[in-house]
DNA sequence: CCCATAGTTCGGGATCTCGGAACTTACGGA
DNA sequence: TCCGTAAGTTCCGAGATCCCGAACTATGGG
């Protein structure tokens, strides 16, 4: 399988990055990519809080937060590593996903369940 | 017609500001909100750039964008005054209310067309 | 009293979202 | 080599959401 759909990042649209990370199971996911390094596998992902989200909708969590150019997804053998463009999104609108980021962990920390 | 539904700013979701926002129609409509000193009538809105948007599709922004505790409203005799919240905001969430419009306004400008 | 203006609510069609089931791909073991 | 297992994707139906025109309500003026 040839390298995913992934938009340039000059056509990254601020409105599909709030969409993206308006959900706050992809923001946790998005959030979870971003700290872990920029690599992670998508299954280790599906473990969020307490939460299970299903193979189909992880799937199209990513898809999005793909399309919307705040992750780079390439194959590697059977798993899928997510590279956060966290640098990219960050040099073309400065201070956006650290506010994003900070907003969510400053209100119910997103990737780590609220007990 | 007594002061409608207002979240505190305790209150606040992130994701019901990235969702509110993530609407360039709403955006536009909370940046001009905002760089116009926070005080705007309804109907003023309605021609943002060369876009004339219903009344009705205004009226649920607006009703979004309150909700989502970015802008105070009340009526002012027959009009609707609307004012930003973006001092509260700022101060629950810094550097998010900046951050966004700043990308707005550096990819093509929401409230101002791109002729 | 009647009308004009500003905004809200309602209704239907289009669009989006979620998640289970089936399918595809890739690796590993016998 | 062939089969089993694991990881993701695709497909599809049910439900939620969004958009916008039409009808409705509220306020103030003549």
């Amino acid at each position: 399988m040839r390298p995913l759909f992934h938009p340039a990042i000059e056509d990254v649209a601020p409105q599909a990055i709030l969409h993206a990370l308006s959900d706050p199971a992809r923001a946790a996911i998005f959030a979870r990519i971003t700290q872990a390094g920029c690599v992670n596998a998508c299954s280790a992902v599906s473990a969020l809080g307490d939460r299970v989200i299903p193979k189909s909708s992880l799937s199209s969590h990513i898809k999005v937060l793909r399309e919307a150019g705040l992750i780079r997804c390439e194959r590697n053998g059977v798993e899928m590593r997510n590279h956060s463009r966290c640098a990219e999104v960050e040099a073309r609108f400065p201070g956006l996903l650290a506010a994003i980021l900070n907003a969510y962990a400053g209100s119910d920390a997103p990737g780590a369940g609220t007990p």
